[in-house]
DNA sequence: ATAATTGCAAATGCTTTGCTTGTGA
DNA sequence: TCACAAGCAAAGCATTTGCAATTAT
């Protein structure tokens, strides 16, 4: 049974042949695929699970917070399996790779930030894009 | 002449009584409006004016760096004139209040990251998300 | 048994675009 | 004058949804 699979149990998510194979293929997943690559690779193994599940699922998955969603510029929301430690990404504007960091320092001033003006940080959003230094 | 307007000009953006128009409301607006309340705004003064042209200006202004273009979390496309020093913004979850913010040290850490992961930043996004604290 | 889930296609909401007429420099 | 802009309605794209048939517990 898969890491998410599990946690479907545990948030009391009623398991499907579509969702339980949704959830291998996230789980296999080490990029950040958006819906219409994850019905590609789901439609590998069962080229008769919609488009439309796969919406339902990934939504339902992120409300139990099983998976997490990005809305990276310039695009369709892609998905990843929520992570134990939060990370950021960093994405390189030539080629689409992503880059995942830690930086607690960053986490430390923005939790700052909001207190100083009054707030409670429930939730951020931190993206960066960047090019490639050549190395010589 | 508005302050947009001359960046216009500065650009060689070709002013027509539309663009003049969006860009008077664009300058006047504190806050982050989207196209829908930006067309309200303009047709105040000219019930004439599409949608569409308030669409193509928009995106106009931001490939001209005149304004800046926000997609928050939920929703629609926002816009604000292109201010002089960067600034990041906070989002009330609860309103939908927007509050802006500068915190160099978070902009320099951020430099720091992309260089340690081998990249030159280009672009970012920072936002956070937050509930008001009560005082008593 | 039966409430929830699926597949399909149609609908949605924001944004863009083709085309014809109008207009700024 | 004439390349560019505007208005309108239609198209596009990612995502959601209604409904009838299917399935998990």
């Amino acid at each position: 049974m898969s890491k998410i699979e599990e946690k479907c149990k545990l948030k009391g998510v009623r398991l499907t042949d579509q969702r339980r194979l949704i959830a291998k293929v996230m789980g296999e997943s080490l990029d950040h695929p958006d819906v219409d690559e994850l019905h590609k690779r789901v439609s590998k193994v069962d080229g008769k699970v919609s488009i439309a599940t796969v919406y339902r699922t990934v939504k339902l998955f992120e409300e139990s917070g099983i998976v997490e969603k990005h809305d990276f510029k310039g695009g369709k929301a892609r998905y990843e399996q929520s992570p134990d430690v939060h990370h950021d990404h960093l994405i390189d504007v030539n080629t689409g790779e992503i880059v995942e960091f830690v930086d607690q320092e960053i986490e430390k001033l923005q939790d700052k930030v909001a207190e100083k003006l009054g707030y409670k940080l429930v939730d951020h959003r931190l993206e960066l894009y960047g090019t490639k230094i050549k190395k010589n």
